[in-house]
DNA sequence: TGTTTCATTTCATATAATGAAATATCATTT
DNA sequence: AAATGATATTTCATTATATGAAATGAAACA
């Protein structure tokens, strides 16, 4: 039917609930502020009224998405995102299913340890143990992560699905550092490298003076599920990493997949 | 007026919009299932029909509040919930104030260390930095507290507002374990003597095995605005802690709190 | 005491959410 | 290859309910 791509060009909204919308731009509006704001500001902001803005904020409020500073009157975020947020992360099987061996391979490099997961196209942060540095906060569980600018990024590039890789490598390649690869044609070489050798590096790709050395994590039926990775300073995570260090990321990874085997 | 206490009895609400009140019931009941599920659950659950819910479903997921499974077409809960919940954790003055002394209380004691604050008379843990044990997990960023069974909660107790203490003694109180104080009187005894210490202890009221250690984070008015603590198995906090724990978290919090002085 | 800065409530109006039922889509089974 | 069953999605008439302008209230400030 050709009505679908009129419709579509026509009017962008197909469906949902324009209250709704307005509520949560409000929530978010909120989040990206630094401070409580006052509700004229917030109806001005989303261009509605203080009267509307008013009762979504009462709502929110009682559901805990919002606060209202006790003092000022004006309004906050409210922890119910920091809980729901903790909660949501705890539901991923793999957080559990990886949790000791994530462990144990910090306790064998010194260095920090994380876990990712593509969730609806988007690379996310989803365990980090903490080593003793502190480069390790800009890896916090709920961060996205860049495909082409991160160690976790390049083992999904190369053991995921080819459509990603063609249409990563085919958008535009944000530089973070001077180090980062910025060309499509680079960044298909080194994903290929990556699939060889079956595990993935990014020095000051991220942040200049770290690196990552990812591996990734099968289930049963050699599908990608999830990639882990050890992050540290360049001085202790060399470009060329020491092959204990690939072993033991690779190694854990490893582990971690045998012991999906037997799950769904 | 009188009218206003007739309404408050008769409607009791008084604001606020049904629409979105709907729509944050739906988020909250996809968080809390395990997988993703299908709409005409959902609209049963919430006693709604399937067409208000998917529109709600819709805009919640144009958002990233809600994803859509996109091999069975179930609902499930997005990933922005973590993302906001990171950002907002980030948003707490006190967080990056304490950042440093955190990590050097960590490296002087060898346990892991947390930051709670209180937030609409909520006990919230806002920061963990990892030891290298796994009794942690249950202290992550996110984390509701109970003011009776936790030395945190104990510090708010004791230096916070009189009210608050009050109110706590006098309502339900828990037992997590055989040793969680469970009876008012010997909470108000309890504070008063963290109160004179300066510090407080938890052992096994929380997890049997585990004592957190915890101290008071003052503002330049002298206002309670935070708690740090060291968290370990009994074994290494001992129910009554070393004097050089002590000094340690004491210390440290003294610091932070000098550091929040020239702030507002 | 007057002034500013907020939140909150009221009320008439029509916008926009609603539910029942029809339809589409897809995977799995026969 | 056709049938089945699970699911999402769209349609449409109806009115419930969200809306904005303006009035009010409350509190902090000078």
């Amino acid at each position: 039917m050709t009505l679908d791509t009129d419709k579509a060009s026509a009017k962008a909204v197909p469906a949902g609930t324009s209250t709704l919308d307005l509520a949560l731009r409000a929530v978010e509006y909120l989040v990206l502020q630094s401070r409580p704001v006052a509700l004229a500001q917030i109806a001005e902001a989303l261009s509605s009224s203080k009267a509307t803005i008013y009762r979504h904020l009462v709502t929110l409020q009682r559901h805990g998405f919002v606060r209202q500073d006790p003092n000022t009157g004006r309004y906050d975020a409210g922890i119910k995102l920091m809980v729901l947020g903790e909660a949501l992360r705890q539901r991923f099987d793999i957080v559990s299913a990886a949790r000791e061996e994530l462990m144990t391979l910090r306790d064998r490099t010194g260095q920090a340890v994380t876990l990712c997961d593509v969730i609806d196209e988007e690379l996310i942060v989803l365990e980090l143990i903490q080593g003793r540095t502190m480069i390790e906060f800009a890896m916090r569980p709920g961060t996205r992560l860049a495909f082409h600018a991160s160690a976790h990024g390049k083992i999904w590039l190369a053991f995921g699905s080819p459509e990603r890789s063609r249409a990563v490598a085919a958008g535009e390649l944000k530089a973070w550092t001077p180090s980062t690869i910025v060309s499509g044609e680079a960044l298909l070489a080194e994903i290929a490298r990556v699939r060889e050798h079956g595990w993935a590096t990014a020095p000051d790709q991220v942040i200049t003076g770290v690196n990552t050395l990812a591996a990734p994590v099968f289930d049963h039926r050699k599908a990608l599920v999830g990639s882990i990775a050890i992050v540290g300073a360049t001085q202790f995570i060399a470009p060329e990493p020491n092959p204990e260090q690939i072993r033991e990321v690779v190694g854990a990874a490893a582990r971690i997949s045998r012991g999906l085997t037997w799950k769904d």
